[in-house]
DNA sequence: CCGGATATGTTGCGACGCAACAATGATCAT
DNA sequence: ATGATCATTGTTGCGTCGCAACATATCCGG
């Protein structure tokens, strides 16, 4: 029999990827990736949905860590910093940067949130955010802060929706 | 000496057209505008900027018009069904439609919220908009809900703050 | 190895949002 | 009118989200 690939052990070696791209991030931006940071980094990024802090404390106390929540908010504002954890402003809920596994996207992402299997997806916003600040500026408004976001259905979803 | 006309009668003239025009907006829609709803909608109508559903809640306490949390939340979910006021998911607030003063917008609006002054401009998103349906369908994700938020600082505030 | 900066622990609390059920009020057909 | 029906509001209660303030521990450069 042929050596089987489960998904978990596919699960693993992504997360394992995402781990040391976190850890490198971290290190060029003069950051610490703690061992904190590292087990709240793992929770997020292994499961492709976006989740809670309050899910990821539940997550961590099961496996023995114990955690008063603003121990996971400090460490999520760390991630949010280096950028290897976004927060989706609509569902108040954080999910793993996938350009630790794609480098292509360009440098502003847009969220494209499943409502079926929760997973979220990275767009390419370059040219909408450039069209959002003409559009500000049009209105002598100096933008700095951009959030978009969308929810709907992915394709995964949608085909297997139909079977 | 001239009469004047001071802030407060020109705020009062505002919100009663918007009262009214949101009252209208309720009839069209066979909604019941009830004076719950009326009352809710007023103090949002009553500021720019946005406003938490509990600054509503004391500030009707504060009239003498006590209600629960609930009560609230429900009055604020006709409101926004009718669509005359709309909801910032990245500060949790709500604020009411500029449409009911500036019929000329888009259909689709996009969000500018000023840091300074906590007023909320609506840009015509349509463009925007198809942009970013355009992307999300280039991933085969179908969009169905769409949130484009931007805080920075107004015009007002950019002067103001040079002097 | 010491002092300042950074990170984490502890305690506590305010804001947000709504579920579930009861009571009241509006609507409409008979 | 009146009873049935549906929408609205009241009451109670609770779970989630997010962090302030202060204490303690850890790291790192000089």
């Amino acid at each position: 029999m042929a050596p089987a690939t489960t998904d978990d052990s596919r699960t693993k070696d992504r997360v394992k990827t995402s781990v040391d791209r976190a850890s490198e991030i971290f290190t060029e931006k003069s950051l610490r990736f703690t061992d904190l940071r590292r087990k709240v980094f793992e929770e997020i990024a292994s499961t492709q949905a976006s989740v809670g802090a309050y899910e990821v404390l539940d997550r961590l106390a099961k496996k023995g860590t114990r955690l008063a929540p603003i121990s996971v908010y400090r460490a999520l504002d760390a991630l949010l910093e280096a950028g290897v954890v976004h927060r989706l402003e609509s569902k108040n809920a954080y999910f793993a940067c996938s350009r630790l596994h794609q480098p292509g996207l360009g440098r502003r992402p847009i969220f494209l949130a499943c409502e079926k299997c929760g997973n979220v997806l990275e767009g390419d916003g370059d040219d909408i955010f450039e069209t959002i600040d003409k559009n500000a500026r049009a209105q002598k408004f100096e933008p700095r802060v951009r959030f978009v976001e969308v929810t709907g259905t992915c394709h995964e979803c949608a085909t297997k929706h139909k079977e």
